[in-house]
DNA sequence: TGAATTTTTGACCGATTGGACAAATCCTAA
DNA sequence: TTAGGATTTGTCCAATCGGTCAAAAATTCA
């Protein structure tokens, strides 16, 4: 029988450890190429097992795509997630930023597999971006309007201010090549995404002194 | 024989129209795709042409990417390499950030191409970037350490200054899915691009600004 | 232990794709 | 007008790819 659990029956030890291996591997390859451009052959490669084993775990490459989105989502939505509109402020934004940057550092696959799917214009997850991402960011969006209205930041758009913390940070994961090959040999080491983060926590912290 | 100049023959007229037509499908299939998702016979299709005659003035699929992504560089670097340096500071940023947010509003397929090009790992332009992007870069790099020595800016990273610069402008563009999700129906409008313009343009000229 | 179930694999298939080729048609310049 | 080169196309091919299937091997559990 197939492993596939269209009822739910309990999930085997088996199913559940090579479920993993094949995400991790999926991931890499997927982040790599895109999903036209990856194979099912290359996955199964990654994963040290024969296609038809993977795909009796998976069903088919956009089952393999789908599960791979939504189980990165939640990791990847959690430093908005954790903005907390009692805290400071600067501290708060700061905290953002770090936190950003350092999974620009530490999970830039992750930040690829998601920045290809929305420059295919998001064919796999756009509901999950006006169901869960659209809520998330207008509840940040209320964050921010109030610490504006309590003076504490400067009054600009709240969704831009969002899209500029996105693009500033993640640039530094999706678009890695460029960066490395104008900082050149001599900076492109780990230090840039330290440099990033002082240089970005600058701009926005005074970008939004209040006046 | 085939219309591809190994040696150097004059260009013929159908050769040039012809030409001119496969590299603007091309943009529109690749940008769309992406390399390996686009298809000769979809840009062929596209081109109002067959396979093979398309294949008559490129070679493979490569050269009609190489040759897109070729033409449309000095378009693409152009508004950077226009950054005077014996302008006034606010008024060349301010018009930097201005062409640079009209550019992701008119040719949101080119940023889209290049986008792709570079999250891939640039496989196809490495050694444009450091041997065209890279040496503009530093200059431009020069030109705003100037700046910042003559008081007129406050002193940042200038690499970083630009990587930011680029991600906040080029973001529009190639995330625009995710921007029209999360701004939804009612601000999805071309006015988007005014209030990002706005906001970018406020965001650097109050980080910038002097102390 | 041994039967039932789960897991793994080799062989295979149809569709798609990049590209080759030769024949046919069209242009152009003398 | 016409010869020679330029352009166009129908046909075909080999490789790749997503996925199927039946049978073998391994695991689980009564």
């Amino acid at each position: 029988m197939t492993a596939e659990n269209a009822e739910n029956k309990p999930e085997t030890r088996i199913q559940r450890e090579k479920r993993e291996i094949i995400l991790e591997a999926a991931l890499e390859i997927f982040s790599i190429h895109g999903f036209r451009g990856a194979t099912i052959d290359q996955i199964a490669e990654a994963a040290s097992m024969s296609k038809p084993n993977l795909l009796y775990y998976y069903r088919s490459k956009e089952d393999i795509y789908a599960a791979l989105l939504h189980r990165l989502l939640d990791t990847w939505l959690a430093p908005l997630a954790e903005m907390d509109a009692a805290g400071d402020p600067v501290q708060e934004l700061r905290r953002y930023i770090r936190r950003k940057i350092e999974m620009a550092r530490d999970f830039p696959r992750e930040s690829r597999l998601f920045a290809n799917e929305i420059l295919r214009g998001a064919p796999h997850i756009a509901n999950i971006l006006t169901k869960e991402l659209k809520p998330l960011v207008d509840e940040k969006a209320d964050v921010l309007r109030q610490w504006m209205r309590q003076g504490k930041i400067a009054s600009v758009d709240p969704y831009h201010l969002i899209f500029a913390l996105w693009a500033t940070t993640q640039h530094y994961a999706d678009f890695d090549a460029q960066i490395q090959a104008v900082l050149g040999p001599g900076r492109s080491g780990e230090g840039r995404f330290e440099d990033a983060a002082r240089f970005i926590e600058q701009l926005f912290w005074n970008g939004l002194r209040p006046k």
